[in-house]
DNA sequence: ACCTCTGTACTGTGTGCACTAGTACAGTAA
DNA sequence: TTACTGTACTAGTGCACACAGTACAGAGGT
């Protein structure tokens, strides 16, 4: 009985974002959800690699940066696990980015000439949809 | 008496932006909250040029994307003045756009590990301060 | 001890994109 | 003619990304 899980993860070549960011980005939301719960142990950084048929430091590179971020932690010569929910980033580091986003969302709206009423609507659709783990 | 007025524009070098998407992001901005009204002619690409202390050619880049946006309209040896609403994008290409701009933004909350109500607020906040004009 | 798995680190190489720079051309108006 | 307008083109630079190869250290089974 393996003790990692497939991981349904998939790379669309027509995706504008690169692999490791759509790496990082999958697996960060299967944690968020609770998919990925936690102490499961990740594929290991070749493993994924091949299943993915991309190369073994694109994975390495997703999983640092997910290492780094707090959902994820390393031991040395076992592999990688889902780590226990904790404060990440600092007040004003969390601050400047959620403005950073809220601003280019803003953005992308203003230039798409969406209603706000709609654009709201679907953000509140979306995130409300998501069940979120809490944070320590 | 100008035709042009003074655009208060500025680039923020710590910006991670582009300066041509700065531009096109701020003066698009500006448009859509009427603040630039509909007629109304733009600063020369030189002599926005020299204003900002940019490369000529970044200002032509920012405003040719914005001509083809339908923001802007350009009269040969004239200059570039603020064009009349309309529809600018296909419905399949808006959807798919905004579609891309909702993801990114949640995937940004979700990262940040921001509360899906203190979002919603804060996109809410954001979209309602700002006068649409109204598209054909 | 040996082998095989795990993550991690490092040096290159190639590609694509964004930005800058310079030059040239075409239209408008005094 | 002169001076402004937008536009088009080439070339160079810097950077992020993915790939390739190699190497090292820790864990666990044989």
């Amino acid at each position: 009985m393996p003790r990692t899980q497939a991981l349904m993860l998939e790379i669309a070549t027509g995706d504008a974002r690169p692999i490791s960011r759509q790496i990082v980005d999958g697996i960060r939301m299967r944690i968020a959800t609770g998919e990925l719960a936690l102490g499961m142990q990740l594929p290991s950084v070749r493993g994924l690699a091949q299943q993915l048929g991309i190369n073994p430091n694109t994975v390495a590179k997703a999983y640092a940066e997910l290492t780094a971020e707090g959902w994820l932690e390393s031991r040395q010569g076992l592999g990688l696990f889902v780590a226990p929910p904790r404060q990440r980033l600092s007040a004003e580091e969390r601050s400047k980015r959620f403005d950073e986003a809220v601003t280019r969302f803003v953005h992308e709206v203003v230039a798409l000439d969406v209603a706000p009423d709609e654009a709201v609507a679907r953000i509140d659709s979306e995130l409300q949809g998501l069940a979120f783990r809490k944070s320590a």
